[in-house]
DNA sequence: ATAATGATTCGCT
DNA sequence: GCGAATCATTATG
């Protein structure tokens, strides 16, 4: 089922974070189609988290797309080399969104493994949000356009995909600049699953 | 127009 | 564990 607009915009980014563990990335780009499996977030809020692009409502030309209604992509370019996937959040002019930091590929694994040079199937394919970008073929083309339409980018809830799985919660990765709100517990992953990315478990 | 800085990753020690 | 790579974005003059 694909997650309805609802979904991404009458619940809390906090929340939206922790249910979209287990849910289906979808990406078709370039006519390839791939699938993962979502075990690793975190929730960036902008109303009131420094370390949020949009902290405080800031509109600026790079935040602008967190201010759509949730159901959109937010992409942008972190340190000169990596994508970074965001889920857009909450009603529209509310510019929260959830980083997806790490997948479990569910097929297309031939074509993630191209689009990230490795020829081995090892963790290192899409654990951490550039990898995943790298392997499902997310760039800033990407950026602002619609998971609702099940076009080039979309999640679906196909079930218990997981099975049975446990949430941890721990700090942010990388946020050290946002002063108090670093410590905010906003990072969630799949309890045990190798995917996951390595920094503070 | 210029300068500082990352929501990171990879390779080397 | 440490540091380089690399550039769009942002703030400032």
């Amino acid at each position: 089922m694909l997650l309805p607009a609802t979904f991404y915009q009458h619940q809390d980014v906090v929340h939206i974070a922790r249910a979209l563990l287990g849910k289906v990335l979808v990406t078709q780009v370039d006519g390839l189609v791939t699938e993962a499996i979502i075990v690793e977030t975190e929730a960036y809020r902008g109303a009131d988290d420094r370390a949020c692009h949009a902290y405080l409502r800031k509109r600026t030309a790079r935040t602008e797309t967190m201010f759509l209604p949730g159901g959109h992509a937010y992409v942008y370019l972190c340190y000169g080399i990596h994508h970074l996937f965001n889920v857009v959040t909450h009603v529209e002019n509310e510019p929260d969104a959830v980083l997806i930091r790490a997948v479990q590929p569910k097929s297309g694994i031939e074509t993630m493994l191209i689009r990230r040079k490795m020829s081995q199937l090892t963790v290192k394919l899409t654990q951490g949000p550039g990898c995943v970008s790298q392997a499902m073929g997310i760039n800033k083309s990407l950026n602002a356009s619609s998971l609702l339409g099940q076009d080039c980018i979309w999640i679906e809830d196909r079930g218990p995909v997981l099975e049975t799985f446990s949430i941890n919660t721990t700090t942010r990765v990388g946020v050290g600049y946002a002063g108090a709100d670093a410590w905010l517990p906003w990072r969630f992953y799949v309890a045990g699953n190798p995917w996951v990315s390595a920094y503070p478990k």
